[in-house]
DNA sequence: TTATTTTACTACCAAATTGGTAGGAATACA
DNA sequence: TGTATTCCTACCAATTTGGTAGTAAAATAA
């Protein structure tokens, strides 16, 4: 159940850039990597999942970076592990029909899905904002 | 965050001598394998996870095979899944001292927290016999 | 007493996943 | 025009997962 050195550093970075949300200025993924201690080159493999999703304002060359496209209020922590994280759900059986052959006769199948649904409803509460405190 | 296939068939497990617990009889590894579709090896190691902890009454032999030592209100889902899965903490930082060079400056600290916190919570307040229906 | 059934234990192994690194192309700005 | 930065594709070693194999020990039925 333990969630991935990705899926834990991709928060951390939102986090970085939910920090630097307020300022009129790009966050380079060099800025992130050096306050992080996370390898550049990881990052960057970690941004390529989390950009998929509608998150980022970017620019390239000097000066450039991430900022994020909107207020840190309207990023969970959820969908934040979501793009990253392959395997969310306790039991591939809540998230993908017919992934198990004993569809609707296992008996352990209402564990899972009470736990998955009890995890996405929390993880789906939580932003960004709940998580950075301002001075 | 998947649950491994061990953790699930542990519960599963569980599930069946939680059904058996009525009956004045032991119910075989052999009889389990054959019910959950599981290699009767594989339960085997299961098993060596799960009796380190008091859940059983054993007997060798003919007509050997496991019971239930408390009823199935007694087993949480949590304390089960605990008992097979190595890291049911979505982070180290949150179940293991200095596992971090961060520790108490990691802004993501408090985002593992309070997730395994609610887990944790969810999966301790759930028994077997949550899960076990009565004809 | 003996054969059989069942648990108990140790060792091993292949496949998948994780946690990265390497190298370069494209692009935007100073 | 040069440099900083994002963007993209491969690759790879270590660890974890998901098992199997073989055998010993014990309890019981016959």
């Amino acid at each position: 159940m333990k969630i991935t050195t990705k899926g834990r550093y991709a928060v951390a970075v939102m986090l970085e850039l939910a920090y630097n949300y307020e300022k009129d200025e790009f966050l380079s993924l060099k800025d992130i990597s050096e306050k992080e201690g996370i390898s550049l080159k990881y990052i960057e493999k970690i941004m390529l999942d989390l950009k998929k999703q509608d998150f980022f304002i970017t620019s390239r060359g000097q000066d450039g970076g991430y900022k994020l496209k909107y207020s840190p209020d309207k990023y969970t922590i959820g969908e934040i592990i979501n793009s990253v994280e392959k395997d969310l759900a306790p039991a591939d059986c809540v998230k993908i029909d017919n992934s198990c052959e004993k569809q609707g006769i296992c008996k352990t199948y209402p564990v899972w899905k009470d736990l998955n649904d009890e995890m996405t409803k929390y993880l789906n509460s939580k932003t960004l904002s709940d998580y950075i405190e301002r001075k």
